[in-house]
DNA sequence: CAACCTGATGTGATAATATATCAAGATGCG
DNA sequence: CGCATCTTGATATATTATCACATCAGGTTG
């Protein structure tokens, strides 16, 4: 199988992985709430891109009461600015970061059977889009990069 | 300034630019209805990413009745699926396209700043990227590429 | 011509996504 | 503790997108 990794991640799950969130948001200088664990919790939980409002929903059962939207809105803005989550544009949908330590232009590819997302990391191509759009004088900060088509499964 | 283009297009810009559009959707097989005409003068008229309200509203100025949004939805989803669009996913908007004849992986620099998209076609980065989906299993039907990020006169 | 079919548009409702505002509560820290 | 700041809640509203069904315009056919 080829990867397109060219370094190693830590690629975490489960409480593992929400254990890295907690280091990363912690040593960013943002506090680790249980509102926020439960958010974090929550989105993990889903093996595909989940919308906030999933998330709203997940985390109202979860706590048996109910969430209202803009709180976690504000939470997984957040997470999104602190890497521990990323938004998928294409999808309104936001995907927990499985590494949350490292820093990449994403690239998404997000299956329209399936809606599953897989991520992908090829810094060597996502510099070459960087370079694209500098070439024309514009100054790139965030590449948005998703693929759209078929998973494997779904093929 | 480096364009990169591989070959000639036609930009169209204009009257010329609603020929083009009325030809390719004649051509697909599709009706060039008043309404359709309306809406792609309207879309062609914005110098940036219009939404679809954004569309329905000029459209209703123009003609001075009340434009339902989702005829206007129903039309930006034949534009798109006919080529004579563009939806920029990251910015929940609609682009009219200057050349429709040409089909590309599009790919969009979106200021964060003034709200302008440039359109750069570059085949080679845009095979990459399908490659790089490929490579994974994934079918890749429509890569989304859009950096957003500072234009140089926002820079 | 009348009956019918098809594609396009209109009407109205509603769903889904996202943000604004301000009050109240929690937390960190001197 | 008591103040400042950060976080969350409550509520409202804005924006984006879709659905169901009625109507209309144009052609085709009996």
């Amino acid at each position: 199988m080829a990867t397109h990794h060219d370094h190693a991640h830590d690629v975490r799950s489960g409480a593992a992985l929400i254990d890295a969130a907690e280091i990363a948001l912690v040593k960013a200088g943002e506090q680790w709430t249980s509102m926020r664990a439960a958010v974090f919790v929550a989105l993990s939980g889903f093996d595909r891109p989940a919308s906030a409002y999933d998330v709203t929903e997940a985390v109202s059962t979860a706590q048996g009461r109910r969430i209202a939207a803009n709180s976690v809105y504000r939470i997984l803005d957040l997470f999104v600015a602190n890497n521990v989550a990323t938004r998928v544009e294409s999808a309104n949908a936001y995907l927990a970061n499985a590494h949350p330590g490292c820093l990449h232009d994403c690239i998404f590819l997000v299956c329209d059977a399936c809606g599953r997302a897989t991520h992908v990391d090829d810094d060597q191509l996502s510099a070459r889009i960087r370079e694209t759009a500098a070439a024309t004088g514009f100054r790139p900060e965030k590449p948005v990069v998703e693929v759209r088509g078929r998973c494997a499964d779904c093929a």
